[in-house]
DNA sequence: CTGAAAGCGCTAACAA
DNA sequence: TTGTTAGCGCTTTCAG
């Protein structure tokens, strides 16, 4: 590989190693005379610094992982943008290690995380049930974790959430005033926190609307987009099917408008449909979509902010920062 | 930190850091029966490798660089998915680097890799122009450089790439059987490989149908959408605007639908629109959007593959490899 | 202000 | 089959 070191410098330069590495450090111990020769001799010899001898020995990465389900849906990729532009602007690196909604391959990541790849860990956790130990030894190690939008209620971490409950509260509410007697909820995991704090809201506005709630409209999704287009099929098909829909995941919005494109059902006229979505083309669907938008980038930004306060502080303060989303009403409710 | 060290576990097991090494690498000159007290011992003390340590001595970082212009795009959200797949099952981590469009960002993202944080780089270029010497140094030190998707043509590396042209020329042929006679283009960058690779395939269409080529039909836009929207507007407001648009990035599909909208124009009456894009949504948009869908999971997923052939063969042979995208035509050009 | 020495945790030669 | 030794490239005392 024949690599310029800092050696190499340093020989080059008749310096030592530890006044060039210094230097190169910009530390105020270095005069400005070597500073300058040493910068100019590593833009001369094209030096890059290995920033695995670095992380080796300070016990640093400048790394900070980002542990999510996948990066093919409008709010994580947000997120991971929002995430992005805190850590450039303070030099760090974003591994973005992605579960597949596996728990399995969740543990296995943050497990791996107690070696030391990341400084610091975002995460938004998995919808099969998560295992805490993992993290437990991560805070141990001091390794700062952060969940956003998907945290886990039993552990004392900082956390960036959205106003869950009262969004499906609102979304729920806003069904009903629209005319719906019997409204879904699509979920994809009910042991998943945000599901719960949805389902509750859901639940309340039912209640103060003085509908009953009916255990069995709590429609259980998958991950696979046909599964649950087969689902909502049969039971948009059915004579009394739901008259309103609210998909908690921006997926199973777009599902339930392929369904109803299938099946020939009218939206807003057959069924109303409300989704939680950050699609940029929710105003452009036939019809526009009704949504709750998240305020992802904000909520990635606000993930990492936490971050790397707790890397500066040392501090891991289990703070909670509550980002409130927004119902925009068009005419998928309409 | 208190870390558990492959010294600690020697020393617990009365061996070698060597020999605890090389049976945690399972290598076939430890015995079984050692492996195995050695595998029990490190998960007894919940062990868990240094990778920087590794990755030292090694020279190599089991880890592979994306370095893209944005994620919050299906394209690339797609392709990283297919890129990601690919490199779980190598055991290899993905580093994601955005340039935010910017070439001067890119180039100190590169310029960094130098320094051996990623064993092989995954690239889609930015908009503005790409400078090779970085490129040309990441070859010369040994590590692998494929570009997909926005590649780059002077430089001699491993590509994959979808049929630009003969998609641009089936979008422009599609738009003029279908009645157009003055068909917009418009792109980003002129000077990214895809941009021109589309500008002829839709020139070549052009002239088949003997409709002259008008420069000023090739519209230029930003990264800002409120810009493109403006722009748009303004052309569409003409007397004589083009009554057939080619969107050859997918945000600006979506942006000439916000301009209509808000025009009040009728897409396909008024113009008829086709997108380079792969928006889930596609179908269900009002009205449903005709796309060059391109094989982004698909692209990702060949990237990766070529990375890692060349991260095994050592040898980085400059293969091109060419999905084709796929019309799909919808109402948005009816 | 500069340098010598030590070592982060791991692995590759080489020896035993 | 196991152990000894050395060192990846960098940073950090501590001494000069």
């Amino acid at each position: 590989m024949g690599n310029v070191t800092i050696r190499i410098l340093a020989r080059e330069l008749q310096l030592s190693a530890a006044t060039v590495s210094k230097a190169l450090a910009d530390s105020h111990e270095i005069s400005q005379s070597t500073k300058k020769r040493v910068l100019e001799m590593a833009a001369a010899l094209n030096y890059t610094p290995n920033p695995y001898a670095s992380s080796l020995r300070r016990k640093k990465s400048q790394t900070i992982a980002v542990v999510l389900p996948e990066v093919a849906d409008s709010f994580f990729s947000q997120a991971i943008d929002g995430i992005e532009a805190i850590a450039q602007d303070k030099g760090y690196h974003v591994l973005v290690c992605l579960t597949h909604e596996r728990a399995l391959k969740e543990q296995a990541i943050l497990h791996e995380m107690l070696g030391g790849r990341a400084d610091g860990i975002l995460i938004s956790s998995c919808s099969e049930t998560t295992d805490p130990s993992s993290i437990l030894e991560l805070q141990e190690k001091g390794v700062p974790v952060v969940f956003f939008d998907r945290v886990c209620e039993e552990l004392d971490t900082a956390k960036v959430v959205t106003d869950d409950r009262s969004s499906a509260y609102k979304a729920a509410d806003h069904l009903i005033r629209s005319g719906c007697k019997e409204i879904a909820f699509l979920t994809i995991s009910e042991n998943l926190s945000i599901s719960h704090e949805r389902i509750e809201g859901y639940k309340h506005a039912l209640e103060e609307r003085g509908i009953k709630f009916k255990k069995t409209d709590i429609i259980p999704c998958t991950h696979h987009a046909e599964d649950n287009i087969q689902l909502l099929k049969k039971i948009l098909s059915r004579e009394d099917h739901p008259d309103g829909i609210i998909a908690s995941v921006e997926k199973l919005a777009v599902q339930v408008y392929q369904a109803c494109h299938e099946l020939g059902l009218k939206i807003p006229e057959d069924v109303k449909v409300i989704g939680f979505s950050n699609l940029v083309t929710a105003s452009l669907l036939n019809p526009s979509l009704t949504t709750i938008t998240q305020p992802a980038f904000e909520m990635g930004r606000a993930a990492a902010t936490l971050l790397f306060k707790a890397l500066s502080n040392k501090s891991v303060e289990p703070s909670q920062v509550v980002i409130p989303s927004e119902l925009q009403v068009r005419d998928s409710t309409g």
